[in-house]
DNA sequence: ATTCACTCTGAATAGTTGTTCAGTCCTTGC
DNA sequence: GCAAGGACTGAACAACTATTCAGAGTGAAT
């Protein structure tokens, strides 16, 4: 006899396991990393803990697909906002605002998927989480500085640092405490992303510009919908 | 009878209180936060386990100690460079350029310092540690602004910001992996200062004497002596 | 010399969680 | 229905280290 797979059990398998992920994920965005434990993940998704193994070799894969997701998210959610720019600067400022909203909307998660303290090793996944965001901002440098809008540079490490004065700024532990505040918020977001852009050369003046520009109409979406 | 203390004996304890605490420093300096273990700090500073704990109530309070003691160092190094330079902008590139040979000489453990993951709870004091330094970057900055060097801005978050993008870019998973060599090296410390210059406002021409200037001498220094 | 306070030792303890696996339940194919 | 493959359960296990503490050691006071 041989056993073959339903159509409904592969669904439900698949749901099982995207339940799984996403009890991890919602307990990261509550509690951070440290919360994403097996048994308390297991309750939450509704099974027992060792149907997580089922799913999941390990702690460490389980976090290391969480992180990928978020990174995907995050990812997808900067190329549509960079796309949607009309030229390679202003691509750069809402690839920069992008990230320092999603940042900031969940932060939690973001210090749990960047740098909060994990029992396993998950430094794998969060180098490829790093490389491809940073990789993301440096193609945009990167037009931007072949258009003539920005002296050349070294792109790769203009990305890394962007990225780290984002998150320092918006979810590290200096971070101001009061970023639920949407005008607080705002303001947060258009300093970074001002931050940003000098840094790499844009010039003030249209720095600014393009700050508001990309900020102000896309924040109040963001404020509302996905 | 009444028990004193010798003055020897003063000193004797307070020695091993200090080489507790080197061994903590070396074993984070070779192997990060992780490879501060009781036991093997112990074995290191030729002491048992148990004579640790006569001297740190627990692992959190030896690694605090160790954190406060490495950002002290730091805190009186930036000074020392900013204050001997000529004017505020000077002073600010001085700050920069301090950290991030500070942070770049010693990777692994301003990596263990800021962000490696801990099992015990830490945060309050690299809290401290972060403030401190920031709050003395953010010191030079508003020099800057009120000598009209810099626009006004918010200063507390910039300085947060610029030690994000410093730590990111040079000890963070991304950095680049040969730092070790003196001309990468030289051309790091520069390229991330220069963008941290730009980012808080300064002219794109006059960051790059700034970084010349504060890099170029003291980077030989610093490659020589402490 | 002797006592006593203080310090040091290091093996044993304890608490925390990730991981396993023998037994149970469910679903498939006949 | 009913056998058998596969999935699920959850209590028991394992491993890792911080922490403790009873006993040994050290040196100050008399």
């Amino acid at each position: 006899m041989v056993y073959r797979r339903t159509h409904q059990v592969v669904k439900r398998l698949a749901a099982r396991r995207s339940a799984i992920l996403a009890a991890a994920r919602e307990a990261a965005a509550e509690g951070g990393m440290a919360a994403v434990q097996i048994a308390p993940v297991a309750v939450r998704a509704n099974v027992a803990a060792g149907t997580v193994y089922r799913y999941f070799p390990s702690k460490a894969d389980l976090i290391s697909e969480l992180i990928a997701e978020v990174s995907r998210d995050e990812l997808a959610a900067i190329r549509r906002a960079a796309d949607a720019a009309p030229g390679p600067s202003s691509a750069l400022a809402a690839a920069v605002t992008t990230v320092a909203l999603h940042t900031l909307s969940q932060r939690r998660l973001a210090w749990g998927i960047l740098a909060e303290p994990v029992d396993v090793d998950v430094s794998a996944s969060r180098l490829a989480s790093r490389r491809e965001i940073a990789g993301e901002i440096a193609t945009r440098i990167d037009a931007a500085v072949r258009a003539g809008h920005l002296p050349a540079q070294d792109t790769a490490l203009a990305a890394t640092a962007l990225l780290g004065a984002l998150h320092e700024a918006l979810v590290g532990p200096l971070a101001p405490d009061n970023l639920d505040d949407p005008v607080k918020m705002r303001d947060a977001v258009q300093t970074v992303t001002l931050l940003a852009l000098r840094a790499v050369g844009v010039m003030d003046a249209r720095a600014r510009g393009l700050v508001v520009q990309q900020t102000l109409l896309p924040m109040t979406k963001a404020l509302v919908g996905a």
